[in-house]
DNA sequence: GCCTAACCGAGACGGTACGTCGTGTCTTAAT
DNA sequence: ATTAAGACACGACGTACCGTCTCGGTTAGGC
């Protein structure tokens, strides 16, 4: 078995320059010549170990630790969830950390491959906590949980997405109460 | 006072001419250059009237009349509401159609002039008439009708973008059947 | 016979703003377009009377009177000359009064008709002029007077044109005496 | 340190793109657009490396060497000057090879930086060369040797540059005789 | 003094070339 | 073998002018 002689001084490079760029400039501005430049490395270099500019951008953020995610349990589902829905909300109002967000959705619009990995490695995590957790709550029977799920995150998606109103606290906590008005066993 | 002359003739060739190239080569591959050339017309003309492919688009998109809906009202809610969604899931599992859609969304993540466009002239009008179909059903009380739309099109529109699962009838009917359990006064 | 309508407060405007940006921007940065702007005329104007923009310069110098051309004759023709030819060789010094030389000889080049116009407006009034002067001295027999005009402003064009060395007082009066030495009687 | 590794491939294909352009299409229709296509080159490539179209072909005449001239020396002046003005009469008169040097007198009038090549890598070896010929003839003392060779030159400049005239034989003839008059120590 | 052409300003139009930018591939020299 | 550097062919960008073409709105003859 070969070892790859690659050089982890420059793969950091890329992906520190990667995120400051993405902050300075927004993503669709984002260059890979720039991130060449601004990390002191070579085109070639990026170009050998990715496919692209969102590859890069990926990998910076899955490894700047965007990932975790710990689910509180009160033994309250309601009062968990809302914890949850407040943060995720909170999140896509910011608009500094809703551009990371952005950067990646955009990729995922036109990069089947790409995607692949976003969803594996992103958002399986967080959708998969929460279902678990959805799991030792009193569910009504024959409820698909996955679709519970999508409940609570696709509202907020799609708001964000399409600017199609405010992002607040209230938001959150009456989505909750209307998902899990849809899906408990005692209404 | 000097009337500006536009000129309907090129104005139509560019809108066709980005429809077509928007079908056969996809919206990422799409260039102003392109569209001119279909469209036998100057770059300048484009520019002149437009700011962006995206916008260009969109103008194609609304000319089209893709805003057009009509809402089926049997006096069934349930019914008429599994009607909507089971074709909107339709149009976004169907990679031709869905492809208009990519092309808006990724200009409206972009750009925050075009999404009001977007939104005004695309989304409203659809949420509107699902809204208004809802408020002759029977809502429990203090139910926000904004979140219920909500409630349906943004599980969707968040399956759809991050290819998190299948757009099949099934998923149309359960996603129907929760909302209407989480907002419908007899459950 | 049908009277022109034209407008000769236009054609003014035109020459004007002609010569005005041909003092601010030079020759080659001279547009038909800016010209037109300047002057608050219709580019159609232009192009109805001018056949572009080396035409319109020309006009614009021959209507300045930059023609005008008397030659002193106090009976010394040697004297007479060296007056002639430094103040010619002071003209071209001048970068303000070079500019127009500059001008009308980049379309002479180019243009055939354009030099043609050149030659029998602004040229041949000066070289007539001078060899009307020197046929009234001491001229060699068998000498051409053509030829001898061109012996003076022949060196001064070749020296400003390719910048091939300064264009002093000095200069002009050996120019004078070798021309001298070349074709008086008494040497 | 870096070291420009500039492609010698790409600067031939270039020139000699270049030169054949000139021909085919004259100087004032030459492109830079054209000549990287037809060289088979980026348009960066030729931006990179020159300043303009002038540039190019000022490089491209250098390069092709038309620069050389060998001046006889039988030591017959007069004789070894007609033959040489006689040649450079006859250059002036043909249509093809005067191309060359109108494009060059373009550049040269609209940029000061390419006229001090021109003139340097150019002109000066021609006129160098006839005024070390001059130099080894029976001048007169005090005749400033840089004055005589523009009475040769600057005359047939400007007859050709102006259209003021027919380039003959003869008139070399005479232009050889009159300068002798005006130089030599026995008239 | 009115009528009706030609002429006017304005500027949109189809084009062509501009000079710049970023792409992804390549070559080179230096670890 | 990998790296930093950056030249390369390519293709699109958005801009500037070209010369032609409508538009209304004067304006100056000939009636």
């Amino acid at each position: 078995m070969t070892t790859t002689r690659r050089s982890e001084r420059s793969r950091r490079a890329i992906l520190d320059a990667a995120l400051e760029l993405l902050a300075d400039t927004g993503y669709p501005d984002l260059t890979i010549e720039a991130i060449a430049a601004r990390a002191g490395v070579g085109k070639q270099t990026i170009y050998r170990w990715w496919r692209g500019k969102g590859a890069v951008i990926l990998e910076a953020l899955v490894d700047g630790g965007v990932t975790d995610m710990t689910l509180p349990d009160t033994g309250d589902l309601r009062a968990d969830l809302r914890t949850v829905i407040r943060a995720t909300v909170a999140e896509f109002a910011d608009p500094k950390l809703s551009a990371t967000t952005r950067a990646i959705t955009i990729e995922t619009l036109a990069d089947e491959a790409l995607a692949e990995q976003v969803r594996d490695q992103l958002l399986r995590p967080q959708l998969t906590a929460v279902k678990e957790r959805l799991s030792r709550g009193e569910i009504r029977e024959g409820v698909d949980l996955d679709l519970v799920v999508e409940l609570l995150f696709g509202p907020i998606y799609h708001r964000w997405l399409l600017r199609n109103g405010p992002l607040t606290e209230e938001y959150a906590d009456q989505l909750v109460e209307l998902t899990m008005a849809a899906c408990l066993r005692n209404g």
